[in-house]
DNA sequence: CAGGTATATACGCAATACCGTATATACGAT
DNA sequence: ATCGTATATACGGTATTGCGTATATACCTG
């Protein structure tokens, strides 16, 4: 997860996989539409391929870059964990505990951290 | 997009977003949670606030940092710009049209198969 | 106001990341 | 084999980033 993170958090890596949601295309063209040399490309493809966001398929001497489709349903599953947070009434737990600065906080999990400290 | 890519790329940021979706937590917890010094955790909350991430609120002397769910609600849209891709039959359809410029005749294009073939 | 607590910021440093250039490798055609 | 095309890697430089320490700011209590 911390790794497709990483191989996104670059604006020309992003800007590649959004490339690539067309479809694959070879080192050269995404260079051409992205106005990147043809080194950093190859870098940048590296990276995302590392990830594990992007598979290479040999044609001729091309290269031809996909998407892969683990990552995204990865990222999705990630992002499933913190959508029954937005859907429940939790959010409204949370806000509770904000808007409350004076009063304990209810009895939970998100208690747990709380510090004894007064030492 | 780039930017909460560019928070979350980052161990102990994404640690953080990760504890806080149990709920709102002052600095100091977070610190001990993660064993980090306090001065990493302020700014790390710091960039994770300016994405947008997370929101914070006064509560005495303390700061209460909540999840927000708005750069969420956002990566979900991104992403749902690519479901439809993995979703479909598209992805091996593209696969050909890029694959067959105009040289190569299809081998066969209708039970072609995921997985790239070695040669 | 003094003093303690909780958090934020400033500063120097080391590690990392991206870039541009040059070079190496792989493949096809002559 | 040699050349042209397409891509990958090596290298040096600069910028960014995270870390640790020190310090500043804000708030509560007495």
């Amino acid at each position: 997860m911390l790794q497709t993170f990483t191989a996104l958090a670059e604006p020309n890596r992003l800007a590649i996989v959004e490339l690539l949601r067309r479809g694959p295309q070879p080192v050269g063209a995404i260079g051409e539409r992205l106005h990147l040399y043809q080194a950093q490309v190859s870098k940048h493809l590296r990276v995302l391929r590392d990830a594990g966001l992007v598979e290479v398929q040999p044609r001729a001497q091309q290269r031809l870059y996909a998407l892969r489709r683990e990552p995204m349903r990865e990222l999705d599953a990630w992002l499933e964990r913190f959508r029954a947070l937005w859907d429940e009434r939790l959010s409204n737990l949370e806000r509770y505990l904000i808007e409350n600065p004076d009063n304990d906080p209810p009895p939970d999990a998100s208690d747990a951290s709380r510090q004894p400290r007064r030492k």
